[in-house]
RNA sequence: GGGCGAUUAGCUCAGUUGGUAGAGCAGCGCUUUUACACAGCGAAGGUCGGGGGUUCAAAUCCCUCAUCGCCCACCA
């Protein structure tokens, strides 16, 4: 026994140390280059015609800090990738960030303020723009190291930034080709305004919350008006029912009635539109069309006019006489009073109602009539193969004919459901770190072109929505809009995997630009993660207490247990429960493949010579055994059950290796019969580095450290990471 | 108001095409016999949310109710 144990790497001797290893092993892959898959091709690793598979890594934000969110999704690229490359597939996996452009600027506007004392308009566009910058640069090693600390066998020498030159020049060019498709177009149109960001955001950033506020009864002329907002009423000169509302009949459309209002007579005029609801209130309504979007819309219908109120700010304009220049948030019960005053006010009564507010800044939406930007989702144009239809009815079709499959396939009908009530996307914002509008103005006339037209053209200043440049991702990454070789090979990418709260945010308007600018989809596959929760199932916070951090978790449990821990137990589109009992448990797994290592090369030590080895029926039992977990495995892997996948692997290596083939094979291996116990080192042997491959997509750190550690004859690669994935 | 999901052992969840329930963690008892105490062995623990139906057979399919959660929606 003696001689033995000296005969293998005396490392064996201690318990398994992430610590000690982790680091080095990264170092170690990154320096083979074999995460670039040019590399494994000139080496000989990957077949020059081989099947590619990529995946393109949801760019964190530049500012951040590595959470369980991404730490869980690292997890489950990563295993995907290392399995496909070592199926011998061309695997590419692209590194990226995301300047993020509204978080990121407001983040560094407000260290700026804190600092200095300084808004954005005192330091000027340019010094702004230089000091976000910089601040991106210098945070941005923090997440690339935390993401290399995962394992992530991601290729860095193609790292992808948002605003990079080559992103910016794809951002632009996606821009103008839109623009001269008659996709993109410049309207004056009522906008989501958030007077906090000071920018106009999209439908999909807006979030509703419940508000528990008073809904007012006002007299006008003969009717009574119910309103929740009496600070926009200033300008209301219309009076809107249902043509069909019985209590009305006698007033007719366009009828002139003259009345007492806030700030003294004025006259109004009767409108009857069908989208009066006659149950809701009074079935009454005046609008308020600049800062209403159905008002916005009844106005539109009846060519009324529309008065702004309230400005950028929040301030009461002109039009409001007395109350000008109040913020709303103060004047409301200002007006309330003079209403009451002058006996305007039948009655109020308590009322609960979804408010919209912006998702970033947390500000209560003011709709604005703005010119902006947007993209036309219902203009039916002609696409790369000639057909002509709009953008979403392409977008609903790449999931219903397949092309795009998501799983878990539930999420179709949460996708159909948001194309179907798509309008027209707003994509430009008033904030200054982002993509700047390629547009140029002089004169009253709009030129549309990367470059700036010449002489006195002024560019436009609001920049795009951020997920605009997200959407061209996929293949910005690859080199568009030029043809290149990444483009062709690696286009349509294999896989996307990214959590399902961003399904519209991003998932979506990928599908959106890649059909319409390339003709293709974006990916094939959509793969669903859930939020990381903590062990009572609730959602990680501050205010909790409960959050646990990766980093923190990498150094007490090792990358493996954490990785493993993330991976068991989530199945796609579901929440990951996540406790640090959890993370522990799998660090003994870890500790556990490194001692079953250890016992079967200190037992095997003396058999080098497999020449003539006869297998006994149990032996074979035992190879076939392992295939057909080989084979459950890989399945689970490619139909995306990775929980089953890992949790199978990991209940053969503890359950059945080590507790029963290790545990019969004591007797054989301390017998006399050398033919018998030749046969069954060979199977151990060949039990180990099955087990070790296929146990490396999700713990990488401890089987490569195994690896590395195993006599020359037993192994097919000089590393695990690019040997043959077993038969299957 | 519409849609989706969940409800299985103390906790968190598996259970792929229907065949009399499984894992991890926690907890209980025993074991330091060298691969591993970052371990092993053993016992305990569930009328699979309620009700109804289809079937020889249902946690698994259908209907219904209940509770919880999430998403979407321009009722002033």
């Amino acid at each position: 026994m003696e001689s033995k144990e000296t005969a293998i790497n005396p490392d064996f001797l201690q318990p398994y140390s992430p610590k000690d290893n982790e680091d080095a092993l990264y170092k170690k892959w990154e320096e083979s280059g074999y995460f670039n898959p040019d590399v494994c091709v000139e080496k000989g690793v990957t077949a020059k015609d081989a099947e590619s598979f990529s995946i393109v890594l949801p760019p964190p934000n530049v500012t951040g800090t590595l959470h369980m969110g991404h730490a869980a999704m690292l997890a489950v690229e990563d295993a995907l990738v290392r399995y496909h490359r070592m199926n011998g597939k061309k695997t590419l996996w692209i590194p990226g960030t995301d300047s993020a452009a509204i978080a990121t600027q407001s983040k560094v506007e407000g260290d700026i303020y804190k600092k200095d004392k300084l808004t954005r308009h005192d330091l000027g566009r340019e010094e702004l723009l230089k000091r976000v910058a910089d601040f991106a640069e210098q945070s941005k090693d923090t997440i690339i190291g935390q993401t290399k600390a995962m394992g992530s066998s991601l290729d860095w020498s193609r790292y992808a930034y948002t605003l990079d030159d080559k992103r910016y020049r794809a951002v632009m060019e996606a821009f103008v080709r839109m623009y001269e498709a008659g996709l993109i177009y410049r309207g004056e149109r009522i906008v989501n305004w958030d007077p906090k960001g000071q920018t106009t955001i999209s439908d999909d950033e807006i979030v509703y919350e419940e508000r528990k506020e008073k809904f007012y009864y006002l007299k006008y002329g003969p009717f009574t008006i119910g309103t929740s907002r009496p600070e926009t009423k200033f300008g209301d000169k219309y009076v809107v029912m249902h043509p069909d509302d019985a209590r009305y009949k006698d007033f007719s459309h366009g009828q002139q009635i003259e009345l007492e209002w806030i700030n003294g007579p004025i006259t109004a005029t009767v409108i009857k539109d069908e989208a009066i609801d006659m149950e809701f209130g009074t079935g009454v309504m005046t609008i308020t069309p600049w800062h209403d979007v159905t008002d916005f819309e009844i106005a539109g219908r009846h060519n009324l006019d529309k008065e702004q109120v309230i400005d950028e700010r929040g301030i009461l304009l002109p039009i409001a006489g007395e109350f000008a220049g109040q913020h709303i948030s103060k004047a409301r019960e200002a007006i309330i009073e003079k209403l009451r005053s002058k006996g305007l006010l039948e009655k109020e009564e308590d009322y609960t109602h979804n408010v919209s507010t912006a998702e970033r800044t947390g500000a209560v939406i003011e709709p604005q009539i703005k010119a902006q930007w947007f993209i036309a989702v219902n203009k039916a144009v002609a696409f790369p193969d000639g057909r002509v239809m709009t953008l979403k009815e392409r977008m609903r079709e790449t999931v219903e004919k397949g092309e795009v499959k998501i799983a878990p396939d539930r999420f179709n009908k949460t996708y159909y459901h948001w194309i179907d009530n798509l309008r027209d996307w707003n994509i430009s914002r008033q904030i200054w770190f982002g993509h700047r509008v390629p547009a140029w103005f002089k004169e009253g006339e709009v030129k549309v072109q990367t470059d700036s037209p010449g002489e006195g053209w002024e560019q436009d200043p609001d920049t795009l929505d951020t997920w605009f440049s997200s959407g061209l991702w996929t293949f910005s990454t690859l080199g568009w809009p030029e043809e290149t070789d990444d483009l062709r090979t690696y286009h349509p990418t294999s896989v996307l995997e990214t959590g399902y709260d961003i399904l519209f945010f991003w998932v979506a308007r990928m599908i959106l630009m890649s059909t319409f600018l390339l003709g293709e989809v974006p990916f094939k596959q959509v793969y669903l993660h859930g939020l990381v929760r903590d062990g009572q199932g609730r959602k990680m916070s501050k205010s909790l207490g409960n959050i646990i951090n990766p980093l923190d978790m990498i150094a007490k449990y090792g990358t493996d247990a954490t990785r493993l821990s993330l991976l068991i137990g989530a199945a796609p589109g579901n929440d990951v429960p996540l406790s640090e009992d959890k993370i522990r448990g799998y660090k003994n797994f870890a500790n556990k493949l490194w001692n079953i290592s250890r016992f079967i090369l200190s037992n095997t030590t003396d058999s080098k010579d497999s020449a003539t080895v006869e297998y006994s029926a149990r032996d074979q039992e035992i190879l076939a055994e392992m295939k057909k977990v080989t084979t459950e495995v890989s399945g689970d892997i490619e139909g995306f059950r990775l929980y089953l996948a890992g949790e199978k692997a990991y209940h053969y290596v503890w359950d059945e290796l080590a507790a029963n083939i290790l545990e019969e094979s004591k007797p054989i291996l301390n017998g006399e019969d050398v033919k018998t116990k030749l046969a069954r080192q060979m199977v151990l042997r060949e039990c180990l580095t099955g087990s070790l491959k296929i146990l490396h997509p999700f713990m990488p750190f401890v089987t490569e450290a195994i690896w590395q550690r195993l006599p020359e004859e037993m192994k097919d690669a000089e590393m695990l990471m690019i040997a043959k994935w077993p038969s299957k």
